[in-house]
DNA sequence: AAGTCTTTCCAAAACGTTTCGGATCAACTA
DNA sequence: TAGTTGATCCGAAACGTTTTGGAAAGACTT
């Protein structure tokens, strides 16, 4: 390995003009810095990080801690896509990405400061993470940057990214209501998600803003997943049989939802309307495709590395971003005749 | 930050002692490994891994480099399922992963030893990558331990994980020919992909096995995207109209050639059958559901992380997996009227 | 009694980098 | 001329860990 040591002797300088010549530090001769620079790049020379970090203290890599990145959750991929507008705002920044890969029984040995001290990240991304998850306390108490995805939560070192729930919501639901809908249900995630305590609320308001009373039963959860969603409509529709439209909390649980409309033998939309959440690349491609509330995915996750490398380096932004939504419309939806 | 140092003080040892003591070397008293945890638990120490690996050289760290990590490759998240495997492999193997952006650009400037050593990997797990890329010469030349996967590279320090192309595209085809088709067309990836050369043999060879004659016009590229899917379905049916079934390379380029059979008002399978190849989600959900060729992803990436911890630490083991495949059969294909 | 093992511990060097506090020398200022 | 400034360079310490090559002390062997 060539370190700056083999530069120094190549062109009799001292190390401590190589490291400053190759840092451009401005006490350092012009011509003897393109000299170093003309001898590094002969002996190929690339500096070693861990020297560099065991005395500056910075590793210039931020950690990403996915709660579950697992085969399951493959299907939507939301988290990829995430992922990938991270990994474009990191390298374009000159940031490293390494994964965190916690399991609920590592999660028990080691804290999270520990974690991310062992793993010697500047900073954290956390995303997928439910609200009563014991880490989440743990972190906005730890001293270590830190943004999340879709979990408001305020600190010196704490920013967030999320999508604007309640507006999205709102604008499907009342997109429904203007389609002649008013007999509505809604199958919402669980409630340690802060998107669905906002997207009930943007499902309430848009009832309330048209003068149609609330009845909380119509409001099942179906864990955000297809299966979950599935189920959640069957025992939606056998309680509230005159149900017109489905407001869902995931596109996921939306296609769970048409299965079960399907299995009772009945139709989308001609019987039942339903609007999903998120507008991941599937909802495009089924039958009935599926009308949905769009979410940028790549830009979140692109906005949470920019936060987060504002938050290392001391920049005064705000610690929380709200990204737009946009309603889909596409074939689930369908004009209740007056 | 609590070092080594801070236990040896309050330990009232030396810090050998508590380094060896936390390592589990055997020339330590037992009692007094037990009061050094004790005390590290009581400060919440955790190692400090910069100076581990810097005196080490080693930093439990693989590198992955995704050619290809695009917003546009997140409809077939086949990426991200390996992925998946890999940081579920890494992580049970205590490896993390480090995600390299590179763009063609950067490539230039930095060369991929150069790459591997800044970031200070002990290995590198290669996806996406083409056959004529300049980094893969620089690859196997390099001593850096390295595992590609779909490119069949040898090396002391080289391993591949793929699937079995061959036996893949084999099988596709010979289910269109048991179901009476002849005149069938094949839609491939690029020239510079391994799986398509392994695919194109796989069709040939069935062909072949069935005694019928290989048209080597017959057979277009797609370039592994839906829209050249389309464009290639439409030229190749200009070409041959008598075409009656097409295998495609990827399941991507399938959902092309749908959409195109169904912009020239004909049907699927009614009038063409078609099979992909990957079986991505997707597949499932589209209209007609599409019969294609499943891969392992997951699979894939758990494999190419084990494969490369075991080069890293030198265990004796093959330096190719190959992986199996299966048809799916759903609605895409037809059986021709005898 | 002298030598040989064990067991348990430690001092110091090493890893590659950055940074602090000067040192040197020529040029300029008063 | 003496002092000051500016440009350019360097020695040595520091970062937190692992590892090498013993040392000390007690037990056992002959």
């Amino acid at each position: 390995m060539v370190t700056i040591k083999d530069i120094a002797k190549a062109a009799q300088v001292s190390v401590t003009t190589v490291s400053r010549a190759l840092n451009g530090y401005d006490d350092v001769n012009e011509e003897t810095r393109k000299k170093i620079k003309r001898f590094a790049d002969q002996l190929g020379y690339s500096p070693n990080m861990a020297a560099r970090s065991l005395v500056s203290k910075k590793t210039k890599t931020l950690g990403l801690l996915l709660s579950n990145v697992t085969r399951a959750s493959s299907k939507d991929n939301i988290a990829f896509e995430v992922l990938c507008g991270m990994n474009d705002r990191a390298g374009e920044l000159d940031y490293d990405l390494v994964l965190f890969s916690t399991t609920p029984q590592k999660q028990k040995i080691k804290s999270y400061k520990n974690l991310c001290q062992e793993r010697g990240v500047d900073g954290v991304i956390i995303m997928g993470i439910r609200l009563d998850d014991p880490y989440l306390e743990e972190i906005v108490s730890s001293d270590i940057p830190c943004v999340l995805i879709d979990i408001p939560l305020q600190g010196p070192n704490v920013g967030y990214v999320t999508s604007d729930n309640i507006k999205g919501a709102y604008t499907a639901v009342k997109h429904l209501i203007e389609n002649g809908h008013s007999r509505i249900g809604m199958i919402n995630g669980h409630a340690q998600a802060d998107v669905s305590i906002q997207r009930l609320k943007g499902y309430t308001d848009a009832l309330e803003s048209s003068g149609i009373p609330f009845d909380p039963t119509r409001v099942l959860d179906g864990s955000f997943s297809e299966a979950g969603g599935k189920e959640a409509m069957y025992r939606l529709l056998s309680m509230h049989p005159e149900t017109t439209a489905v407001f869902c909390s995931s596109d996921l649980m939306a296609l769970g939802a048409v299965q079960a409309v399907k299995g009772l033998g009945r139709r989308v939309p001609d019987d039942i309307s339903i609007i999903g959440f998120d507008n991941i690349d599937l909802t495009a491609y089924t039958s009935p495709s599926l009308t949905t509330v769009n979410q940028h995915k790549y830009e979140s996750g692109y906005q949470a590395a920019q936060l987060l490398v504002d938050l290392l380096e001391g920049r005064n932004v705000s610690h929380h971003i709200v990204l737009n939504t946009e309603l889909v419309k596409r074939e689930s939806v369908k004009r209740l005749p007056l």
